[in-house]
DNA sequence: CCAAACTGGTTTCATTTGTAACCATTGAAA
DNA sequence: TTTCAATGGTTACAAATGAAACCAGTTTGG
């Protein structure tokens, strides 16, 4: 093995990436053909049916967004009628945002497929792999998270 | 467990793709800062450094880019005189690609980097979770790719 | 042969993204 | 209080991306 040739095919991010990249493409033609959406939205579709409300500051978080992608996918969800925004009493600055009826259809809606392409992906590998890859990428995530 | 709701923080395809955004990210530093580089040109340096020579086409495949990723990339490391195209005899579509010495001479520096990079990630694992997220990685890589 | 289908690679255009600046509001400090 | 830093969220602008059309050049089938 040559010391000063690095092998993309092996090398660790580049395979996390493609990975990721690959099956999150798959995974996006379920929201993006059914309804239109970009990532962004389906996250913040996502992160909303999940827990209720949330700010946009926790959807963020919870979701790992940037603010302004926040910002815009909760600009467009808003323009659907499929969210609300409730200003906070204390904070002028804060809005709370929820689903609207419609929205928590299409959630709903989403939900079962979601499940069942993650049941799909998982369920062509052997107990070990999938015992494997759930410890590896908590360990992963364990490390970066604290730093 | 409500049946009805997807909990995002254990959805693998989200966890794969936060994991591989961050770390990628972390990455990106390291030849953005040093030589400004995008993702696709730094694939293009070292796919070109890791085999000597070789097609767009070829570069494509070998680091998952889309033909246009490529293009443009190659446009941007011919611009730097990092490489060169030569023509095929037999072929006159197809252009054999390989870096100038300036580009060997960058690729050569990254490296390194890249390795320590990788080194320092899995130096925050046990040997255990070493072993599975390589193993769990592979694992999906091969439910993936056959089909 | 020769048209039609195909392939390697580039370009155009619309969409998505990231960065930074921004506005309004709030909290903390003097 | 007044001022100044910090925070929630939006916007403007530039850069990166993807889809589709495109331009050679090549292969295939009739």
């Amino acid at each position: 093995m040559e010391p000063d040739i690095l092998e993309l095919e092996s090398f660790l991010p580049y395979r996390l990436y493609r990975l990721a990249d690959t099956v999150s493409r798959e995974f996006s033609r379920i929201y993006k053909e059914r309804h239109g959406l970009t990532r962004p939205e389906w996250r913040t579709l996502s992160g909303l049916g999940e827990r209720g409300t949330m700010t946009a500051t926790e959807l963020g978080e919870q979701s790992a967004m940037h603010k302004t992608k926040v910002s815009r996918a909760v600009a467009e969800l808003e323009r659907r009628r499929w969210l609300t925004r409730k200003p906070d009493e204390n904070d002028r600055r804060v809005e709370h945002l929820a689903l609207t009826k419609t929205g928590l259809a299409a959630y709903r809606e989403m939900v079962p497929l979601a499940k069942a392409f993650e049941r799909e992906l998982l369920g062509k590998l052997s107990v070990e792999e999938r015992v494997a890859i759930a410890r590896g990428v908590a360990a992963l995530e364990g490390t970066l998270e604290r730093k």
